[in-house]
DNA sequence: CATGGTATGGAAAACGAGTTTCATTTTCAT
DNA sequence: ATGAAAATGAAACTCGTTTTCCATACCATG
């Protein structure tokens, strides 16, 4: 996973400048590498590093990164937007479990799923090149809690 | 799969009111089982049947088919929001074939995954309710084409 | 140091899909 | 036919996101 020298350094191989804002917002995303966050929350935890930090720059940073690879698009069709950072060690892309109950978003490392690509084409003539996951359920912690009421 | 009559009923049942946009709405959503539209084909398609309904009426009646259970939205990360009709028959969710050629989207009737879920419980104490998957690659049209090339 | 050109950032305006409002029209049970 | 309730279309409004505009910061030169 990449850590904040390589991703400064990516910058300047672009010729992107590493601006105070840019520090900020790349903090943030280096701190939540765990979570999914969406811009608006992006920008809450933005201004309280630097209250004179635009939302602008913040949705600017946003495609900044993305272009860069730094982080990418995560749709959980809750109608936000949302990003996770790239972990370029991946070759495919992770599937994602989502609780439910408390809304928590888990990645899923392992592809299980790519044994069945061939069937897939076998049955189809579709070639698979890519494939996303979305789990819906209840997770560990919440069924505990449920469990214990 | 549901027919343009059993839809009519269940209006009834629901005492609303088959007026002459939802049956011009419902028409186009029959004859394209196969599509999954977005509400600006939807309306586009309405307005060259009759050319005075308002947007806001298909997106309307959208809301309401998918409130009696005729349609259902699909999200395929293309920001916007699709539909397709429900079968009643199908228990499960079923997935999507994606092109990245021709942009055609295919169901996948079988549920494939199925059997996946319990190795999800064992690995990550996460309890599956429901999955979604989508599957992107070049459909058999599209390589038997380039093949052609 | 100036000088000028380019990159950056913030405020505000614009955008676009979708929703709501409201005055008017349509529907349908009586 | 009548009237209450439901439905409609145009326009206004949301809200997340993108773009525009302009002042400022940066940076390589003379
Ligand atoms: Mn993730
Ligand atoms: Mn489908
Ligand atoms: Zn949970
Ligand atoms: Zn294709």
């Amino acid at each position: 996973m990449l850590n904040a020298y390589q991703i400064g350094e990516t910058l300047r191989e672009y010729s992107y400048k590493m601006t105070l804002q840019r520090k900020a917002i790349l903090d943030i995303i280096l701190q939540n590498r765990d979570k999914h966050l969406s811009a608006e929350e992006i920008i809450e935890k933005a201004k309280k590093k630097n209250p004179r930090i635009g939302a602008s720059t913040v949705y600017r940073t946003i495609r900044l990164f993305e272009k860069i690879g730094v982080i990418q698009q995560v749709f959980l069709n809750d109608g936000i937007m949302r990003y996770h950072m790239i972990n370029p060690d991946e070759k495919r892309e992770h599937h994602h479990l989502i609780c439910k109950v408390c809304g928590d978003v888990m990645d899923v490392k392992e592809d299980i799923f790519e044994i069945f690509e061939d069937q897939i084409f076998r049955k189809n003539g579709f070639t698979v090149t890519d494939h996303r996951v979305k789990i819906y359920g209840i997770c560990k912690k919440c069924s505990e809690e449920i469990e214990y009421v």
